[in-house]
DNA sequence: AACCAGGCGCATA
DNA sequence: TATGCGCATGGT
């Protein structure tokens, strides 16, 4: 992987592919948006970006022009470049589902959100349709967030949210899910959750640190199996944990009905992307 | 204008 | 363990 800083730019090369709308707008993220120009602009980590990727670089600017705020180490984290997809996709692409969605699709990454982010957001997404999920992140950061200077928003702290007033909250038109943003706030605030310290170990057991990051995360009322995983797999760096939604559910009944194949093992989150773009697009 | 949406908690059998 | 219901709101 190679960074150069341009003046205005920051650029990124070497990674391998990246299909930036599908990544951006498949449902694993909800705020970034399509720019004029064709960029996507959208704000990681309370820093607004502008992106592209172009003949196989990743042109990152500040929307006002000139670099991005954020450094180049959490750029190229937040999009995941440091893992080898090729190899990856070798292995996935196995399977024969998840070989057309690749062909039909292109190169999807997996984004490595904000803990605390990703977390709420797919308490939002439960029982909810995408653009909605969109409407009421895009009105809890307006309404909650850090003015940035280009004129979006942060995400959120989890203190903020745990500090309103209940009847504040309703201004997001979340619903009965308000209640559940308020739960986790208070939870991840207070530090009875510590998100950081359920994030993947580079060594040791993913498997058995997946599964006692989704109790704790499960102990969040309105938090059940699917969005704790989204958090696993989104959030906290879990690439195996495979999110089961109603979509996922029907699909792997139909497909697999002996269990998923072994060459998802690993990547079972990428896998279930591609299972996922799949079953919306022939509905 | 009904039907449905990247679920979940709870009751019941 | 399995199934069914209500939940709050608005997109299609």
């Amino acid at each position: 992987m190679r960074i150069d800083k341009c003046p205005d730019r920051l650029e990124i090369s070497g990674f391998g592919e990246l299909a930036a709308e599908l990544t951006l707008d498949c449902g694993q993220a909800f705020r970034w948006s399509r720019a004029g120009d064709g960029s996507f602009n959208g704000v990681v980590r309370g820093s607004e970006l502008s992106v592209r990727v172009d003949d196989g670089v990743l042109v990152v600017r500040d929307p006002r022009g000139g670099l991005p705020s954020l450094s180049a180490e959490l750029i190229a984290d937040y999009f995941d470049l440091g893992y080898d997809y090729a190899s990856a996709m070798d292995r996935l692409r196995l399977d024969a589902n998840v070989d057309r969605a690749y062909l039909r699709f292109g190169q999807l990454r997996v984004l490595r959100q904000e803990p605390w982010e990703a977390f709420c957001s797919f308490i939002i997404s439960q029982c909810n349709n995408i653009t909605r999920i969109k409407g009421i992140i895009s009105s809890l950061c307006d309404n909650f967030g850090e003015l940035l200077p280009g004129g979006n928003h942060s995400f959120p702290d989890p203190g903020t949210l745990a500090r309103l007033d209940p009847a504040e909250l309703g201004v997001i038109r979340a619903g009965y899910r308000a209640e559940y943003i308020a739960d986790a706030a208070r939870r991840v605030s207070s530090g009875v959750i510590d998100l950081a310290a359920l994030r993947c170990p580079d060594g040791g057991d993913p498997d058995g640190a997946a599964a006692s990051a989704r109790e704790t995360l499960m102990s969040v009322r309105g938090v059940g199996r699917k969005v704790a995983d989204c958090t696993l797999l989104f959030g906290l760096g879990y690439r195996d944990v495979f999110p089961v939604d109603r979509h996922i559910k029907r699909a792997v009944d139909a497909l697999y009905p002996d269990g998923l194949p072994v060459c998802f093992r690993g990547d079972g989150g990428l896998a279930q992307q591609y299972l996922f773009l799949s079953a919306l697009s022939d509905k």
